[in-house]
DNA sequence: TAAGACCATGCGTCTATGCAAATATACAAG
DNA sequence: CTTGTATATTTGCATAGACGCATGGTCTTA
């Protein structure tokens, strides 16, 4: 694990927010850990262009993937610094009113219902749980 | 004045946060207008780097400039929507903390207690003036 | 073993962006 | 009008990254 100063890793962070694309995996996965082709559908993305993107998320330290299966599920970094707690908030104020996120999180109910591709029973960090309890999805 | 969507917007604002050299330009201007000459012997960068910086940050709306004289003065932009207001408080939180971000407050006190060059009479928003007096400074 | 579902990665291409050096422009003072 | 200071822009180069396509790997099930 590179140790980088506190600037680096900010400016690490906001280049991952930087990008439509990856801020659209955030707001879904903001509500709980999701696999590639659920992410994939809902943004109507191709698979290559998904699993990039999540690898940088990876990279930039804000995502974690678990394998189960031939599935592999991606969830936020659980926060433990003050700075992830503050960017998760920020993130969860920001995506909360935009209108494209809205959409993405309606799509993304649509697709769990349809069952394209089932949820895992793991759950969202606290912070996020309360604003977003699971059952609202 | 181009009409982008909210997310378009949110990915220029977060583009302009992913850079080190912006970051602590707006740390800078946080505590108020400043010229560019200011920002470029705090940052000990080059003039041309310094100014495109600046032209970025004014294009994603984060700053204003204002001439006066042979000078230029960039201040942040008033913020009117909540997006904005977030981010600002957003960043000043993350500013506060910094090392790095501190050491240019304290280069930037030095600088103008020097004399190199006049700050304006200008006032930055309340809502960062309550946190940081300009007597502070 | 073989097939199918899911995901990652190498490659080529195109665009964006960072930096430095040189040049151009705007203004003030003489 | 000339000179000096402050700022902007252009140019050239290097790098990062976004995308699609094709390929390969991992896991499950039959």
């Amino acid at each position: 694990m590179e140790v980088r100063s506190d600037l680096r890793e900010l400016e690490h962070h906001f280049k991952a927010l930087a990008d439509a694309t990856r801020l659209r995996i955030l707001n879904l996965l903001l509500h709980g850990e999701l696999c590639v082709c659920d992410i994939q559908h809902v943004l109507d993305a191709t698979q290559p262009n998904v699993s990039r993107h999540l690898a940088y998320l990876k990279n930039a330290g804000l995502v974690l993937d678990r394998r189960d299966g031939y599935r592999i599920f991606y969830r936020l970094v659980d926060p433990q610094d003050g700075a992830k707690q503050r960017l998760y908030r920020f993130l969860r104020e920001v995506c909360a009113e935009d209108d494209q996120f809205k959409a993405d999180r309606n799509e993304l109910r649509r697709v769990i219902k349809a069952g394209h591709c089932t949820l895992s029973a793991w759950k969202p960090y606290s912070a996020i749980e309360q604003d977003q309890p699971r059952s609202a999805l």
